[in-house]
DNA sequence: GTCTATAGCCAGATAGAC
DNA sequence: GTCTATCTGGCTATAGAC
């Protein structure tokens, strides 16, 4: 039995081994892909036991499960960031794209994190939605923001833009050169400031 | 002993085990990835028992090394076929991208085979070199056909031609819609006839 | 809740008869 | 060249002491 303090194994308390195995197997699978990924790589990275991993997750899917809903969350809070920090849907997007580019280092290693993951989840049977939710939500954001600039194609022109950030993201990892991306957020600044 | 009329393991004759084996373990990979393709799944696609796998090939790697060699033979194929259809490189740039969507409903289902297998081999340490000049041929083949238009930034806009296909690509797959590759090519036709 | 030990399975790879 | 049988190792998952 555990007390009224302690987290129950579905809860997430900040630190905690939940959240610290979520993290490890974040970033495990974000350098090595999901299936080349062990359960003994990710409870090495987290410090813990291989053993006790599976009082927090019963199988492996499920810890992918919850590290596909973190690269989640912490979508949202970004998104939400962009939306407290500008009022006008020009300067969201452009900052979005600017955030983004920010990364190209890693992302010349890796790749994007969210497109990795639905790639590699996209091809089992079950399609396993929440991973194209990482797709869907910046989509909708995006679309949201054209909307308000009174784009009668918004949704087409939201499509655009992630496409562009994965492609790109797609060839800055493939050739190795964060310039790339770098030159693609300057190009997608102008391009969003040309419209209308 | 093989007489001078059979094939090595390393040649290639068409229709041959060696052939079929590449052929099979180029659909399996592609509908389940590098890592989730047993030997066993290719062998049985193969109608060829386990342990001869191992005659044409030493290792499993040397079975994907062969598989993204014959997809990189087959994009050269096509390109060339590009060429030979048409003269002027604005139909030869919009050709390729017509012939891309006309792929939309698989790729709805698995992606593009080669931003597959360049995100996956990505992420290995050794690079994979084979694997980036998935990417790297077209986006020559293309930079070649926007200096022929007389562009300066012919290698800018042959990354984003390249880069706006495999994003529209992972789109199309996460949200299983091939309206979205259909979109896009248009798209591009259009901004193809636009440029200067 | 935590951890050690290990079960059970399945993958890549090999041996060797034919 | 082909194929069956099998080795070996590593992975997911479990059992059970603490």
């Amino acid at each position: 039995m555990t007390d009224s303090l302690s987290a129950a194994p579905g809860a997430s308390r900040p630190g905690g081994k939940r959240e610290r195995l979520i993290a490890a197997a974040a970033e495990t699978i974000y350098a090595a892909g999901v299936e080349k990924t062990t359960l003994a790589d990710i409870a090495a990275a987290a410090g813990i036991p291989l053993g006790n991993v599976y009082y927090y997750f019963k199988t492996k899917d499920a810890l992918v499960q919850a590290v596909v809903e973190a690269h989640l969350a912490e979508a949202r809070t970004m998104l939400a960031a962009v939306d407290d920090a500008h009022e006008a849907p020009r300067e969201r997007l452009k900052a979005l794209f600017s955030a983004l580019a920010q990364q190209s280092d890693l992302i010349a290693r890796y790749g994007c994190p969210h497109g990795s993951l639905c790639q590699e989840l996209g091809k089992r049977a079950d399609g396993t939605p929440a991973a194209a939710e990482l797709m869907r939500e910046p989509v909708e954001w995006a679309e949201r923001q054209f909307a308000a600039m009174g784009r009668p194609d918004a949704r087409d022109l939201a499509v655009q833009v992630i496409a562009r950030y994965q492609g790109t993201a797609l060839l800055t990892s493939a050739f190795r050169d964060p310039g790339l991306m770098e030159a693609e957020a300057r190009r997608v600044a102008q391009w969003i400031d040309a419209l209308d």
